[in-house]
DNA sequence: CGGCCGATCCACT
DNA sequence: GTGGATCGGCCGA
């Protein structure tokens, strides 16, 4: 993993999605829509590595929701959590692994009242799209975007290269709200003294319930 | 800044 | 039925 300027589409293909990941940092996103175009460069990114890692959607196998994380490398896949949020990845890798890179956090560097716009009461410009689902909101991402491909010219929203980024500037670490075995693993990276950086949160423990909760009624 | 909490609904078991 | 690759509000330090 160097600090090699991101080459697309070749980008996504035969290579590690760690290296994928690292050299994401950087990139460019373009969300183009009739209202105009946000541009945002990514700050933080998180590597899922397909079949192999417990954190990632592909660990049980292919589900209609998942499908796009098995296709073709390039494209977006985007999914709906937690009742309200949507979240939107770089599938990477040949068609089968599943492997794609969760695009956590970016800065806002055109576009800027569009983006405004989509998030109403954000004080802060480094807040507009400081967290995956933040992020969706200011580019306008939603499940209709799943499976676009990132490098057509022609797409509404398209990945590009930056300005290299240097290796001292990249930080790694454990994942954001992943837990159980695949906790530790530093599949996370994000550029040094980013103020876009989202703050990063263990996953969240579920309470015990006490035993009264699993008793059966037998009345 | 850090911790806790509720929101909200879909995908999967 | 269960819980989530999260967020914003509110609280206390």
């Amino acid at each position: 993993m160097g600090a090699q300027p991101l080459t697309l589409p070749r980008a996504f293909y035969d290579r590690p999605v760690l290296a994928v990941a690292r050299d994401l940092l950087g990139a460019l996103v373009d969300r183009r829509t009739v209202e105009g175009t946000v541009t945002l460069r990514l700050t933080e990114v998180e590597a899922y590595d397909g079949a192999a890692d417990p954190g990632s959607h592909a660990f049980r196998g292919r589900t209609p929701r998942n499908a796009t994380m098995f296709g073709p490398p390039g494209h977006l896949y985007v999914y709906f959590t937690y009742g309200m949020h949507w979240c939107m990845n770089a599938v990477c890798a040949p068609a089968g692994t599943a492997a794609a890179v969760l695009l956590r956090a970016g800065e806002v560097c055109g576009g800027r009242q569009l983006a405004r716009s989509r998030r109403p009461g954000v004080r802060a410009e480094r807040d507009l799209a400081r967290g995956p689902a933040r992020m969706t909101r200011a580019l306008g991402v939603d499940r209709s975007l799943d499976g676009t491909d990132l490098v057509d010219p022609t797409a509404p929203l398209r990945i590009r290269p930056g300005r290299p980024v240097a290796d001292d500037l990249v930080v790694v670490g454990p994942r954001t709200g992943v837990g159980g075995d695949a906790a530790a693993y530093p599949y996370r990276f994000a550029l040094l003294g980013e103020p876009t950086v989202s703050p990063y949160r263990a996953a969240a423990r579920r309470p015990s319930l006490p035993d009264s909760a699993h008793a059966r009624r037998n009345d």
